[in-house]
DNA sequence: GCGCAGGTATTGA
DNA sequence: TCAATACCTGCG
């Protein structure tokens, strides 16, 4: 099926957004398994120009019969990438604010990059906290592969998120593994636990959440309320403060009046509106939700990766 | 070898 | 409210 909107998939998933790490990368599409109607289906995305985006899928081997109704996966398409959003309008925007302005050629066709999986969302958002992107991501790329199930395409096995029912289980390191299989490996084989991930003390935090998932909230709940009460309610979760709970609702369920304010937004934004004066996250936070309304998570998208990509974070990095 | 990663939790004024 | 500090760990 062919989308006929505007955008850069390749920039879009290499952009390091905390939703989901990228698709894998094979027959020169981005692949990954989405569920749709409680089927799991593998969506392939690539793209021949900038205007245009083609996706194939393939059904499970084992249910090759089965009968899956295309405007859903059409759908749940354009809700991952985010398809209808109108880059135009946006860039019109951004071309009326001459601090803004340089972004655009930085991020041509860059989008957001939507959660297939909340819950998906929230952990690899928790996981990124004081960590690089290359770290987080491939965490959260092992956590898919040791507990997540496995799904046989003709195109290879793929692996869903696990669910927070079993997160909530598995090992939270080597030792606690090591003594509850009754010491019949050795220490250093044990790495069926969380932080053979690469999670670090972030590992308890993982846990907690996924038990909080399980018996006292419903991921679900948070798309029925308002940002913040959102804001507040995922603020509870431990190992989440403002910025991951800003990432979490702006990539993991699309509140794109979400800020989320890291270091490198503040850099930006100090040098470009406040002289390069030091100013605490929670004013930025504020600022751009303030200045930039409904577009802040996608001016913050288009800031971090051009902070990040032009240099001029070089220059002005502290 | 050493410092840094898209911060958060904890503590103490 | 706000500043100071510790924190897993892989990569440069």
């Amino acid at each position: 099926m062919k989308f006929n909107s505007k955008i850069n998939i390749k920039l879009t998933q290499k952009s390091g957004q905390t939703s989901q790490p990228p698709w894998l990368f094979k027959d020169n599409s981005y692949c990954e398994v989405v569920e749709i109607a409680n089927t799991p289906l593998l969506l392939k995305a690539h793209q021949e120009d900038s205007s245009s985006l083609n996706v194939e899928y393939e059904l499970p081997i084992a249910n090759f019969d089965i009968n899956i109704n295309e405007i859903a996966i059409e759908k749940e398409i354009a809700k991952i990438f985010d398809l209808n959003f109108d880059l135009d309008k946006f860039y019109n925007y951004l071309s009326e604010d001459p601090k803004l302005e340089p972004a655009i050629d930085f991020c041509n066709g860059l989008r957001l990059f939507l959660a297939k999986d909340p819950f998906e969302c929230i952990i690899s958002s928790i996981a990124s906290a004081n960590n690089s992107i290359a770290r987080w991501t491939k965490s959260t790329a092992k956590i898919k592969e040791k507990w997540g199930i496995a799904t046989e395409f003709p195109s290879g096995t793929f692996y869903n998120f696990p669910s927070p029912k079993t997160l909530m289980n598995v090992y939270e390191d080597d030792f606690e593994e090591y003594e509850a299989i009754g010491r019949t490996m050795e220490l250093e084989c044990c790495t069926n636990n969380l932080k053979s991930c690469g999670v670090g003390y972030r590992a308890p935090y993982i846990k907690r959440t996924s038990e909080i998932f399980t018996l006292e909230m419903d991921l679900l709940d948070i798309l029925n309320m308002d940002y913040e009460d959102a804001y507040d309610e995922i603020l509870q979760l431990p190992g989440v403060g403002p910025k991951v709970a800003d990432c979490i609702l702006l990539y993991g369920y699309g509140f794109k009046e979400a800020f989320p304010s890291d270091i490198w937004i503040k850099r930006i934004i100090s040098h470009l509106y406040f002289d390069n004066k030091d100013i605490s996250l929670s004013k930025v936070r504020e600022f751009g939700m303030e200045r930039f309304g409904d577009y802040a998570g996608y001016v913050q998208l288009y800031l971090f990766h051009y902070a990040r990509k032009s240099g001029l974070m070089n220059k002005i990095k502290k």
